[in-house]
DNA sequence: TATGCTGTAAACATATCAGTTACAGATAAG
DNA sequence: CTTATCTGTAACTGATATGTTTACAGCATA
């Protein structure tokens, strides 16, 4: 998996805790530990939803959180990116062989890790944007969160 | 990931299927579409537990699967391998910067990373070396196996 | 007009992955 | 004993993926 993942939360996450200010790709970077241009690529691909407000140009252009981050779940963030937190990368066997095991693996394969990928999917649900702020900043909103 | 994981279960599947026989490298590298250097490095990683037999020398020499298919599962597999289905492979931040969220995410998203492989290896010991045969084969051996 | 921001692409270095080749060690067959 | 065969393991290679760096067009603000 990319681990562009980890920039859009980490991104996600400092937009959010500061507030309405609006922060460049530069800031960004600093805080993620990697470099303007990734930050750019990756947030741009959230233009067309309604979390992230993007100032394209001028000076004080840049990224502000525009969505409730008790809603915005790692689910959600993931699923705009299109992640695939599980991938088989490489297909053992060939589906012109006659044997049915080497045909078939593959698919098979396929198939598992879409499963799992599903549920990374469904737990990643639970977890929303103010969840991991407060993970951060040891600040319990529920008191039945887990562990 | 690693696609080893795929090797691995499928040469299980293979050696199940094929009952007592003893399967060379060059068999099984065969049927999975990969070389016989990969099989052999792949299935030594098995060496100490019960699941195969190896004859290391000799003509006749291969793998012979010694274990019971209905309890072995792709999670037992998995552990034996030590797969990490899900990994960020790079940490966004820094631990020693001040900001909480710089320094605090790389470990927080480590734990989410490691939750969710867990979540996987719980999910794939719901799946034995026999279900996987059954499903190629199209064997149904349970009533209630889901789709 | 000058400045500063995003979006995007290209070039680069590095790491990972799978394939290939080779060889030591061991065993069975002749 | 000699030969053939098989595993375990390591080294080398080529392909692919990943992240960094640099650069530039387009645009808004002062």
């Amino acid at each position: 998996m990319n681990s562009d993942f980890c920039v859009a939360v980490h991104a996600f996450v400092y937009l959010n805790h500061h507030g309405g200010k609006t922060c460049s790709s530069k800031e960004l970077a600093t805080n993620i530990c990697t470099n303007p241009a990734r930050v750019r690529k990756i947030l741009a691909m959230f233009k067309n939803c309604e979390f992230i407000t993007t100032i394209e140009s001028g000076p004080g252009g840049g990224y502000q959180f525009s969505g409730d981050p008790d809603k915005i779940t790692l689910s959600d963030i993931a699923s705009i990116m299109k992640i695939d937190f599980v991938e088989p990368g490489w297909r053992s066997g060939d589906t012109d062989m006659d044997c049915l095991i080497a045909s078939g693996m593959g698919n098979l394969m396929d198939g598992i890790f879409s499963d799992l990928n599903k549920d990374c999917y469904s737990k990643l649900s639970d977890i929303s944007v103010s969840d991991i702020e407060h993970r951060i900043f040891g600040t319990t909103k529920k008191a039945g969160g887990k562990s």
